[in-house]
DNA sequence: GCGAGATCAGGAGAAGTTCCCAGCGCAAGT
DNA sequence: ACTTGCGCTGGGAACTTCTCCTGATCTCGC
């Protein structure tokens, strides 16, 4: 049997290059491949696919979750895992939507990046005991956030404008148009009873779609 | 001569295995101690004080900038190379304030890794490419809080647009007309550089303009 | 006094918003 | 398989808002 292969995204060209020492490491499994953005690993996929694709979810301009949907597109038997420093359940819940087979936090340890490797690799589905502990602790708890109301593609886009982003900019990064932006934008506003763009901020920040920064511009 | 030691300090276990590997496979350097948060560094620094302590900035609880305090503190000899994601400035010089001598973000390649750890145990100050091209700009603009270009009145006005106000709302609040605050909007964003109205929101938050919530739909 | 700058507001055209609608794809039910 | 429903995607038209320009006060400092 030949090795597992597997295609690493990620825009950091550090963390690429040790998850690949850390991973080749292990016997059966191979990097065929590296990508630092959405579009380069759409394009990598479609040239050669791998049996596994780890992607983080943190990338400038469109996100993960569109890498995670542009590859989805192409292959819809592509098993991707995600694997991210982001801990948020409403993260991994979009990852899953998007069509993630696992969700895995830097957070956890080494084996557990392999383990999820391995389990996704034979048909499984993966996730890492911080996002499987969130999702007990929610389905208990019963809380719901206003977001409930939304759904994924509007909670993206939340996203996306909450942080600051113009009309221009978001249909550029999710290949949408404009005109389907705005009646995006007009309709999660009217979702959540928000009758301005900074209602939206807060929403956004409450929900924990975004994450706070000491200082800068914020989330961009 | 003997190897060079390195201490990692991330609090992601996945990440510090990576780097290791990324790190070992160069000669003459060793990794010889890990630490997942501020405490753990300070110990294991205390027990065996590696020539070089690379730690990354974003940990849970107390911040990688107080784990270079605490090293520092014991040995003022240390030598410390902060690196990660945050591609900030400010990071930067809050890094370099505590103690550091050089800082590298994730989103540099391998090699810059290796060169600053290099840099850095001669003695020098290494700093990656982004940071120090954010360095240059900063320097040449001369950079000032961006509330500065503002005057008082507008100060006022942007604080209630990014509380979410609307535009009535604020006019009745302050007996203008709606045309008065659609003007100071407009003119506030463009003093600010503030495409979007979430912008100024992050403006307002990163001014201290407006008090963080936990939850609750924010300032209202 | 007198210019500089802040405050306040109107108008016209550009831009964005809202609402309505329609096609598409997918999943679930019959 | 067919239908039904829902989410995603965008066009159109009317409406509202924004932007830029302009000008009016008012206060402050010289």
């Amino acid at each position: 049997m030949s090795d597992l292969t597997i295609l690493l995204v990620d825009d950091h060209p550090v963390v690429r290059a040790g998850y690949r020492k850390l991973i080749e490491l292990q016997p059966g499994y191979r990097v065929t491949g590296e990508a630092d953005s959405t579009a380069a690993a759409y394009l990598a996929y479609r040239r050669e696919p791998a049996d596994i694709v780890v992607v983080d979810l943190s990338m400038p301009g469109s996100s993960g979750l569109e890498a995670i949907r542009r590859i989805r597109a192409v292959d819809r038997k592509a098993r991707i895992l995600v694997f991210t420093m982001h801990e948020g359940l409403s993260y991994a819940l979009k990852a899953f939507e998007a069509g993630a087979a696992g969700y895995v936090t830097k957070s956890s340890p080494p084996e557990a990046l392999i383990a999820a490797i391995a389990t996704i690799a034979a048909g499984g589905k993966a996730v890492s005991d911080d996002i499987a502990h969130e999702i007990a602790v929610e389905r208990l708890s019963g809380r719901k956030s206003p977001l409930e109301a939304l759904g994924p593609r509007e909670v993206e886009i939340l996203q996306l404008i909450a942080s600051g982003m113009t009309t221009d900019e978001i249909a550029d990064a999710l290949s949408l148009s404009q005109k389907t932006i705005q009646n995006y934008h007009s309709g999660i506003k009217a979702k959540l009873n928000a009758r301005t763009d900074a209602n939206l901020v807060w929403v956004a920040i409450d929900a924990g779609l975004l994450e706070m920064r000491a200082a800068g511009g914020g989330p961009a």
